[in-house]
DNA sequence: AGCATTACCCGCACGC
DNA sequence: TGCGTGCGGGTAATGC
C-alpha cells in the first residue's frame, strides 16, 4: 500500500512509537521465521538468519518507497510493494502464550525482549534484504522530492533531458523516488499539466509548478498519515481528500468538469480535461523532405 | 543504435 | 461464478 507518505508514516511510527505501536530502535533482534521465501531477495536464508542474529536496531529510515531498518552491523530493506504492511506487537498475550500469526504474514522477525516485527504481504509482491551496504539495493534510484538539495532548474534539466509522457516519467523511480499512482495524478492535478505531456516540452515555470504541486501533495499525504484505499486500512485519512484519483466522473474541484479515467503506462491514471490540457509540439519544425 | 512505449507477469482479495 | 481492478516494478517485445 505503500508511496512516500505511506512509507515515511510506517518509518515514524517505528522511530518513534505511533499507529499504536511503540518504537522499534533498540530492541535486539533474534532471529526470523521466513514464511513465505520468495519474499526474502538476498541473502540466502541461511546467512540470512545467521547474520541478523542478535542485532541491535540502531536507526530506522527512509529512501524513496525503501524501508531501512539499520542494524549494527549491516541493514535491513523492505519494500511494501502493492500490498505490504509492518506490526510491531508482542509475540505472546496476556497470559502468556504465543500469539499467532495473521493470515498473510510472510516474514516474522524476533526480538529477544518478545517483541515481533511482522512483514504481512497479501500479493507476495513485497521484498525483503540484507545488505552490508544499502546502495548496494537502492543504485538507480533517483531524487528524493522532498530534499530540498533537488532545485526546481534540477528537476527542469530532468525533464529536458527525456522526451517521455510525464505520468510514466514520474512513476519511474529512477527518475524520482517516491511517487507512484495516486500522488503523480494528484501532483499533475495540482499543477494543471495532463499525464500525457512530453517531458520536455515543460517550461521552466511548468517544472517549478510541478516539483511544488508534487511537494504539496506528497506533504498533505504525510500530514495525513498516508491514504488508505481498498481492503486495506491503516489508519490515514488522505483518501478523502483526493482532487483526481479514483474520482472518475466526479466534479473537478477547481473548474467542476467531470474527472476522467484512462490507461497511461499500464496504470489507471484520472485527470481533468479541463485544467489540464494536453501541450501540444510547436508546429513547423522539421522537414523530413531532403 | 538507442530510446520510448507496450505487453505480460507476479498472488490475492474485493466489488459488481 | 466470472471478470475487472489494484498505493509496484521487473523483463521482454515492439515501435520509432
Amino acid at each position: 500500500m505503500p508511496e512516500l507518505p505511506e512509507v515515511e508514516t510506517i518509518v515514524r511510527a517505528l522511530q518513534n512509537g505511533g499507529r499504536g505501536s511503540p518504537p522499534l530502535i533498540g530492541r535486539v533482534l533474534q532471529g526470523a521465521e521466513l514464511r513465505w521465501q520468495r519474499s526474502l531477495a538476498a541473502p540466502q536464508p541461511d546467512a540470512f538468519l545467521e547474520k541478523i542474529r542478535l542485532q541491535p536496531v540502531k536507526a530506522v529510515a527512509r529512501r524513496g518507497k525503501f524501508i531501512l531498518i539499520h542494524l549494527n552491523q549491516a541493514t535491513l530493506l523492505i519494500h511494501l510493494r502493492m500490498s505490504g504492511d509492518l506490526r510491531l506487537e508482542p509475540a505472546t498475550d496476556e497470559t502468556g502464550s504465543p500469539v499467532p500469526p495473521a493470515a498473510h504474514d510472510r516474514v516474522i522477525f524476533h526480538f529477544t525482549d518478545g517483541w515481533r516485527l511482522a512483514f504481512n504481504d497479501p500479493r507476495k509482491f513485497g521484498r525483503v534484504w540484507l545488505a552490508d551496504d544499502p546502495q548496494a539495493v537502492l543504485n538507480g534510484l533517483g531524487p528524493e522530492p522532498l530534499d530540498e538539495s533537488l532545485t526546481a532548474e534540477e528537476f527542469h534539466r530532468r525533464l529536458s533531458r527525456f522526451q517521455r509522457q510525464l505520468k510514466p516519467l514520474l512513476l519511474d523511480q529512477s527518475f524520482i523516488a517516491g511517487l507512484g499512482n495516486i500522488y503523480t495524478d494528484e501532483a499533475l492535478h495540482l499543477a494543471g499539466l495532463h499525464p500525457l505531456t512530453p517531458s520536455h516540452l515543460l517550461s521552466s515555470e511548468d517544472a517549478a509548478r510541478l516539483l511544488n504541486a508534487i511537494r504539496t501533495v506528497l506533504q498533505e499525504g504525510i500530514r495525513r498519515n498516508g491514504a488508505s484505499i481498498d481492503w486495506v486500512y491503516r489508519g490515514g485519512s488522505f483518501q478523502n481528500h483526493f482532487r483526481a484519483y479514483g474520482r472518475s466522473g466526479q466534479p473537478c474541484p477547481e473548474c467542476g468538469t467531470p474527472i476522467a479515467r484512462r490507461i497511461i503506462g499500464q496504470r489507471s491514471t484520472h485527470f481533468c480535461p479541463a485544467c489540464q490540457p494536453l501541450k501540444v509540439a510547436p508546429a513547423g519544425g522539421n522537414s523530413s523532405t531532403s
